[in-house]
DNA sequence: TGGAACCTTGACATAGATGTGAAGGCAAGG
DNA sequence: CCTTGCCTTCACATCTATGTCAAGGTTCCA
């Protein structure tokens, strides 16, 4: 598909696809007269490079994970360095981290909603 | 305590303290003398603050955010209105996405890892 | 009395990361 | 032809910081 089509399709302007693919995130074919030509499977990685994104992870990490996350894992063991695993391992204990603080806020906002809308307003 | 204080136990610097000052984010006491005079509780603030920032929440969010986790809830029923409840509740929406996108990722990266370190490097 | 270490406000510049606007040109198709 | 879509490229905007300077007040200890 093209890039308007995969523009529409994830609501992400065909700007910012052009700006992923230029920090190395997405690698689309390109048809005989230079236009991008995606795959099916490249929507899957522009929502997951948005929800990584919105949720504080830099392009530069990104560009680590996404290979991890819709590959069957076989095809790349050629370029796994210790150096990569480290960085993983690193990746993932921040993501617990951030896991663990925002489930903590939104069950207080929760809890705040739920006191909140169980009284009429005071004042 | 003063600011120098805070900034050594919660390992942020004076200098972001006072922005987030600045930002709204913190309001802490002043003593006679003007200076700063933070409460216990600013501790968790600043953890909050960090923790909230790291996951991708801009300043203004985490500014309608903070108040809801610390304080009784009762305090401050006067300023509820339905506007920062909607908000809350989007806010809340957003963080649930957050969470599940991370929780993914995180669980892929867990994969893979295992994948990775249960056979020898191959090459 | 005099430093040394801390604090104050304000300002200005800088930086990296993410994202947007707009100009000018090529390609496709009615 | 002419519109629409895609191409590249340069420039700009925003947010979250961070460094640094100025010019000064406060605390404490020697």
């Amino acid at each position: 598909m093209k890039i308007g089509e995969l523009s529409a399709r994830t609501n992400v302007s065909t700007r910012l696809l052009r700006y992923y693919e230029e920090q190395g995130l997405l690698s689309p074919a390109r048809l005989a007269n230079g236009y991008r030509d995606y795959a099916e499977c490249h929507l899957d990685d522009v929502w997951q490079i948005r929800g990584l994104l919105d949720s504080g992870l830099p392009v530069r990490i990104i560009k680590q994970i996404l290979p991890c996350l819709d590959e069957p894992c076989e095809l790349q063991a050629a370029e796994v360095t210790p150096d990569l695993l480290a960085s993983l391992e690193q990746q993932r204990a921040l993501m617990d981290e951030r896991v663990r603080c925002l489930t903590e806020s939104r069950d207080a906002i929760t809890a705040y909603l739920r006191a909140a809308r169980s009284r009429p307003q005071a004042s």
